[in-house]
DNA sequence: ACCTCCAATTTTGCATTCAAAACCGGATGT
DNA sequence: ACATCCGGTTTTGAATGCAAAATTGGAGGT
C-alpha cells in the first residue's frame, strides 16, 4: 500500500470526469427511443446520426451495437439498423419477464428493504399523487417508473434490477399509446396505495399478488393500445 | 478438381452470406470466456486479440462493447476492458433471477409445450443418461445444459429464453469449479427424470416445485464452490 | 531500500479513409 | 405500361491513422 496521504498532491480530485462517447451517445439515443422521438422502425442513418451528435462514426456504430443486445435496436447485415419495431406479442413476452421479476423483487424487497428505502418510496408515492390531483399525465409516468424501479431495488439484488430495467426500456416506448381512462388512472393509484402499504407491512404473499394484479391491468391496457394502433395502422 | 464442379462451388460459396465480422468475434470472445479460456479478471488487449482472431480493432472493439452489456466483460474508462470477476454475490443474484425465470417458464411450459418439444427434451434426457453411465461429466452438463434451454424456449416466451440465455452465460463461468461429488450427481439425474415427469404430465404446480429445488441444490453446490476458491485465492 | 518523478513506450479513444454492398433513377427491351 | 438492367451515388463494413491517456522502467533523492 505504502503511503496514502499524498504530500504535495493536496490539490481536489478533478471532479470533470470525461465519460466515453459510446456512454453518452448510448444514452442519447436510448432517451430518443424510449421516448419515441426515434418512433419503431426508424432507419438509423449513421452519417446523419453523426452530424446530430457532433461525433464521428466509431462511437456511434459502437453504441448502436450495444443498444442492439440491449434489444431496442435490431441489426440488419449490410443494412444497418432500426429502431426495434413495437410487436404486440414481444411486449406481452417482455410483461411476463417482468411479472416473475416484480414478484420475486417483493419477495426480496419484503425481506431485505431497509426503512429509509421504503420511506423514499412512500415519498415518491406522495410525490405521484400531486401529479394525480394535478391530472399531470407526464409527471405521473415519470414518479410511478421511479417508485416500480424502487421496489425493485429495494430487493437488494443488482442482477435483477438490471435485467428489469433492460426489459422495462422496451415497454416504456409503448406507454403514450396507452391512452388511460381516468377511472383505469384512478384505479391504478388506489393499487399503488394498496402496494405501498404491503411493502410497509413487509406482506410478501400480499405484495406480489398486488404486483401481479397491478401488472395484469398494465398489460390489458397496453396490449388493447397496442391491437388498436396496429389496426389502424392496417 | 473439375472446372464445372469447381464454379459450381464458387456459386454456392458466394451465396452463403458472410456473418459480420463482429458477430463472429462475440462468439468467439463469449466461447472462451464461458470455456474459463479467458479467466475472470484477465485484462483484454486489443493488439493481442486482433492478431489471434486477424482482425482489425474496429469489430472488435464493437464485439467487446457487446459482450459489456451481456455482462461478460467490464469496461474500464481509458484502460480497456477485463472478463467480469465472478463474484458469489452476483453469481447469488443471477441464480435467484434464473430461478424466477425457470419458475415462470415451468408454468409456461406446461401449458403451451407441443409433445413434440417435450419428446426432444426426454430424448436429450436419455443422452444426458448415457453420459451421466459412463461418468463424462463434460457430455453430461452439456446436455444438462440442453434440457433446462429447451424446457426455457418451450415456454415459448422468446423474451424469457433470451434474459435466461443471457444471464446462465454468466453461470456457466462457474460450472468447472463445482467439483459435484458422485452421489450429487445422481441426485440431479433423479431430479432431472421427477421434472420431465412434471412436464410430461404437465402438472405446472410440481413442476415448479421440482425446478426451484433442483436450483437451490445447485446454488448451494456453485456457492460452495465460489467460497471455496475464493479462500483458496486469499 | 524505498519512494517519487519523468521520459519512453504502450494502449486506448476517436476520427478518418478505403472498399464493398445496397440503393436509386433513368435507359432499354419486351 | 412494366420489368429489368446498368451506371452513379449513398451507405455500411472494416482498416488505418493520430492524439490523449495510462503504463513502464529507470534515474535521482531521501
Amino acid at each position: 500500500m505504502g503511503t496514502i496521504e499524498n504530500l504535495g498532491q493536496a490539490r481536489i480530485e478533478r471532479r470533470i470526469e470525461r465519460r466515453p462517447l459510446h456512454e453518452e451517445v448510448i444514452d442519447q439515443l436510448r432517451d430518443r427511443i424510449v421516448q419515441g422521438e426515434l418512433a419503431p422502425s426508424t432507419r438509423l442513418n449513421e452519417r446523419v446520426l453523426c452530424e446530430q451528435l457532433g461525433i464521428s462514426r466509431t462511437p456511434l456504430r459502437e453504441a448502436i451495437k450495444m443498444l442492439a443486445t440491449e434489444g431496442l435496436v435490431e441489426l440488419l447485415p449490410n443494412r444497418g439498423a432500426i429502431v426495434t419495431p413495437l410487436k404486440a406479442a414481444n411486449i406481452a413476452d417482455t410483461l411476463a419477464v417482468m411479472g416473475a421479476l416484480e414478484s420475486l423483487a417483493g419477495e426480496l424487497a419484503c425481506a431485505n428493504a431497509n426503512e429509509a428505502a421504503i420511506a423514499e418510496i412512500r415519498a415518491l408515492h406522495f410525490e405521484m399523487l400531486a401529479h394525480h390531483a394535478r391530472g399531470d399525465l407526464a409527471g405521473y409516468f415519470k414518479f410511478n417508473q421511479l417508485i416500480h424501479l424502487r421496489i425493485i431495488e429495494a430487493s437488494g439484488n443488482q442482477v435483477l434490477t438490471n435485467t428489469y430495467r433492460q426489459l422495462n426500456a422496451n415497454v416504456r416506448r409503448a406507454r403514450y399509446m396507452a391512452n388511460l381512462s381516468q377511472e383505469r388512472w384512478d384505479a391504478a393509484v388506489r393499487e399503488h396505495e394498496e402496494i405501498l402499504s404491503a411493502l410497509a407491512a413487509r406482506d410478501a404473499a400480499r405484495l406480489k399478488r398486488l404486483l401481479a394484479e397491478h401488472l395484469a391491468h398494465k398489460v390489458a391496457s397496453v396490449m388493447a393500445a397496442l391491437e388498436q394502433s396496429a389496426a389502424a395502422a392496417a
